[in-house]
DNA sequence: CGACTTTGACCCGCGC
DNA sequence: GCGCGGGTCAAAGTCG
């Protein structure tokens, strides 16, 4: 049995894209080797230094690349998860008001859309935003988790839900006036409803993520310290993204496929 | 030890 | 004025 050490990390070598194993060879050969043959240890430096900054900027490239793909896998999180927000209001709507409901059942489809229009209209008049958030029914914890860090300062349970609400307050407060609640739907106990007030006055972990980045993937600012210095990375969004590559089958048979390849070059 | 959560008490607006 | 209910405060507890 040959113990093997396999090195998970995203080093440099994992863009070498012309599946060139000589490179690779060179950088990861022992020490003993270099104190052995320290004739030509300049030449070595040299294909060394050459060697790692096609390293750097294969990286860069890479970077660029995740960068798109996160931007796009975000953009289309937001549009479904605003079409489900739209959804929940509209179904929302028509329960809780019977009256409307009444009203909306006698009514054409037209005069129906306008009111629901209105209504939406008023809740972003006065800067209230809501935001439905499917979750494990059986999970009885009131966390809605955002962007933005939240302080709890308050639960109450209130008439018309026996589930309690809770009241958080912008970490950054009191410079930042922003709150939201968060409450179970009375109609589905699976479901959290976030109702967001006021607007934040500083940038959220995202936006902070992305900017730093776009400074790693800025030409000008590379440097090898802040490339193994890997940015503090939305971890919303890196936790979806695992799930879903995890549940990917293919995913899995082609990541299998690479460990054991990978294994198999080291025994050789 | 600081940041955060919990929870009972308190405040305040609203309807009667 | 009184009671009710939603929202907030603040002390105590918890956690890393």
């Amino acid at each position: 049995m040959v113990a093997t050490w396999i090195d998970l990390n995203l080093n440099p070598t994992f863009h070498n894209t012309d599946d060139t194993p000589a490179k690779e060879d060179q950088t990861s050969r022992s020490y003993d080797d270099d104190e052995e043959d320290s004739e030509d240890c300049s030449f070595q430096k040299e294909v060394d230094h050459d060697h790692t900054v096609g390293d750097l900027s294969g990286i860069r490239n890479e970077n660029r690349k995740l960068k798109e793909m996160v931007t796009i896998v975000w953009d289309n999180y937001n549009s479904l998860q605003a079409q489900v927000n739209k959804l929940m209001q509209e179904q929302e709507v028509l329960v809780s008001n019977p009256k409307k409901r009444k009203l909306d059942e006698s009514t054409t489809r037209v005069e129906q859309s306008s009111w629901k229009r209105r209504n939406e209209e008023e809740l972003s008049k006065t800067g209230i935003q809501r935001v439905y958030v499917q979750t494990d029914p059986t999970d009885k914890s009131l966390v809605v988790k955002d962007d933005y860090q939240w302080r709890k300062y308050g639960q109450k349970v209130t008439r018309d839900n026996p589930s309690p609400r809770a009241y958080y307050k912008c970490s950054f407060a009191p410079s930042c006036h922003a709150k939201k609640k968060v409450q179970r739907s009375v109609d589905d106990a699976g479901v959290l409803v976030a109702t967001y007030e006021g607007e934040h006055n500083h940038k959220s972990r995202k936006q902070e993520a992305m900017d730093v980045l776009a400074n790693e993937c800025d030409p000008d600012q590379i440097s090898t310290k802040s490339f193994f210095n890997f940015p503090k990375f939305d971890e919303v969004l890196l936790q979806q993204v695992a799930t879903y590559l995890g549940k990917d089958r293919n995913f899995i048979v082609q990541l299998a496929a690479a460990i054991s390849s990978r294994i198999l070059d080291l025994d050789l």
